[in-house]
DNA sequence: ACGCTCCATGTGACCGTTCACATCGCGAGA
DNA sequence: TCTCGCGATGTGAACGGTCACATGGAGCGT
């Protein structure tokens, strides 16, 4: 019989790590320190410091011994002594908002990946909601933690405005920003795939679109709205005002009922997934269909978009590529490496079923 | 013009706080610590550390004091400092696969905000791959990082084991154990929440029902799996072997297809909504229905399920209150807190519009 | 053979806290 | 009045690393 899924805590019998005691003077109840690998191995501290620091005059034969010495005792640096000393946390630290979606968490895993590949630590904040006081909050966390490196995946405007009044002291990358400080820029041009999203429904011979944006504040929603109107501008097309909403499928459900009860448009380019997954219900519980009656566009490409119905067009974001970018501004690995990373990240256009001919 | 969408790294202009230099005795350089509050203030360092951490018996003329200077001098406690000295990192460490995914990314979340509330930082490590490589290196860093606590978001046996083997020495809680130290367990009821899934189809008259489960190795999958087997074996419905999934909506695709061709079957329940979404998606592009021809059931309610077509009947998890107890837990306040925090979390069955009465 | 440089290593101080213990009044019980 | 206890504060030593500097040979040009 198998018992019920559950949760288990598990205390450890002590704190101290009970070493089987292989051979001679066992660490006085503490962890091992730099000293006692020293003293067991014959060297002084500073000599295993070095070999911890992989400094490169001290002999190959030293340096074993003491490696050697250290995996017996099972020494282990200590983050805290370290940090003190060097004043460097080596800890990133994200502040983000919406973290459980798809994006930002891509983002994040792909953060943290980058970061612990190049022996960092990241902490995160998460925020939820926006205004000044959680923000400036979160904020403090993560900086009473000492880190070295800041990465704020909540592009909105008023985050971004908050932050420049708080007066960081440590390097920071926003994903989304506002593009004021052009020297340190690594486009991700939001701007093209809206762009490529509201051509493609102009060369399919949409003339009436609707633009189901993001919140007000956000630095991504503005950026697609501006595409899609730059790109309905340029080929001249009526443009109507956007319909700001909130990324939530809900927030698109309600939005599409509520535009189809006048329907004098005959495509709807959504600012995320999210949203054309709500529009999508809204249409078909209106009686109509996808993309017979209305097509859509929607915008990130999660992986469920390919099973909706129908599946979504949309546009696809590398959010693992942009966390690992991300990582390499921060760390300034980006000063000597290959210039294209400082290039633009491309969107992609991703064509399924969820756009045909207007049906008017 | 606005500027395209960006990222924007800021440099400081400084590592060291540009103080304006209120009063006197400007910090020679270096964050102010806790002696440059002392001379100010005019106490010994002692009194200063022992405003920090709320002695009981300090004058509050010589406390507030202290407090103002600390506020003039924008002192910051040092966190390495305090780490060094008490050996207590306040940090808790999350191992995570699949962090992308809704429900570990929402507990995630919640943790990080039940932790900080406490006072504790979190720090994650995610693993890509469930092979003890990872796992152990993903631990290693982790544990590098002196974490005073684990939580552990990878809820397969495998890594369960690789736990075990590995010899934590912090307290730690993985989320959907085996349930082997049941002293220390609090039950999230995957089998509960199955078998009402089951129970569902069953009482609208299906017989033949699949199960398209989880990965094999997963704790949560395997309670699922055995909810649905029992629920089917107390109810005297014949059962069919379940097929082992990845959690994704490919898979549910796929394996939805593959079914369909022969079709023996009324009805499915998926082991989470993505899988679900998938195998809606194979029954539509077969020509058939749901839940006319084929009735779906699926698992963890994420935001989209209420907008998938048909909207999706689901098990609803409470993931934040996962997360919340997680670090109840962990932190010890649950020895002597309310005790319905030791109770079961019971999932609850979400009736959309998936399930209907059998075709045939 | 002498001094110079460089390699390999050791010595002691220091990073910013907390901890253990000492000190100094002051009010209360004898 | 003397001492005991305790409240309020100070003193110096850890904690476990790294840094700056010192030391003692080996190699080498002159």
């Amino acid at each position: 019989m198998v018992t019920p899924a559950c949760v288990t805590v598990n205390m450890p019998r002590s704190i101290e790590v009970t070493v089987p005691e292989p051979s001679q003077e066992p660490p006085k109840g503490r962890a091992p320190s730099i000293r006692d690998v020293a003293r067991v191995a014959g060297v002084s501290h500073q000599t295993v410091s070095r070999v911890l620091n992989h400094h490169p005059s001290i002999r190959p034969e030293t340096k074993q011994r003491v490696l050697d010495v250290m995996a017996e005792l099972q020494y282990t640096p200590n983050r805290a002594a370290r940090a003190l000393v060097t004043s460097r946390s080596r800890t990133l630290g994200i502040l983000s908002a919406s973290s459980t979606h798809y994006g930002p968490a891509s983002s994040i895993a792909a953060i943290e990946s980058a970061a612990r590949a190049a022996g960092y630590w990241v902490s995160t904040a998460n925020i939820e909601s926006s205004d000044a006081v959680s923000i400036a909050d979160g904020l403090a966390h993560l900086r009473a933690q000492g880190i070295e490196g800041l990465v704020v995946i909540a592009p909105q405007m008023r985050v971004f405005d908050t932050l420049a009044q708080l007066s960081i002291d440590v390097p920071y990358v926003t994903l989304q920003s506002t593009g004021r400080d052009p020297e340190h820029t690594l486009s991700v041009d939001q701007i093209a795939g809206a762009r490529l999203a509201t051509r493609h429904l102009i060369e399919r011979g949409h003339r009436s679109i609707y633009h189901l944006a993001g919140p007000q504040d956000w630095i991504e929603a503005e950026a697609r709205m501006r595409g899609f109107l730059d790109e309905m501008g340029s080929q001249d097309v009526p443009t109507t005002a956007p319909i700001l909403g909130d990324w939530t499928a809900d927030f698109g459900f309600y939005a599409g009922r509520e535009l189809l009860t006048v329907r004098d448009f005959t495509a709807i380019f959504a600012s995320n997934d999210q949203m054309a997954l709500g529009v999508m219900h809204a249409v078909r519980d209106a009686g109509l269909e996808v993309p017979r009656d209305v097509s859509i566009v929607g915008f990130d490409d999660i992986p469920e978009a390919a099973h909706f119905w129908p599946p979504l067009t949309t546009v696809r974001q590398d959010f693992a590529e942009l966390g690992r970018r991300c990582v390499a501004l921060l760390l300034g690995d980006l000063d000597d490496a290959a210039p294209e990373y400082r290039g633009t990240i491309v969107p992609e256009l991703i064509v399924r079923d969820s756009v045909g001919a207007p049906a008017f």
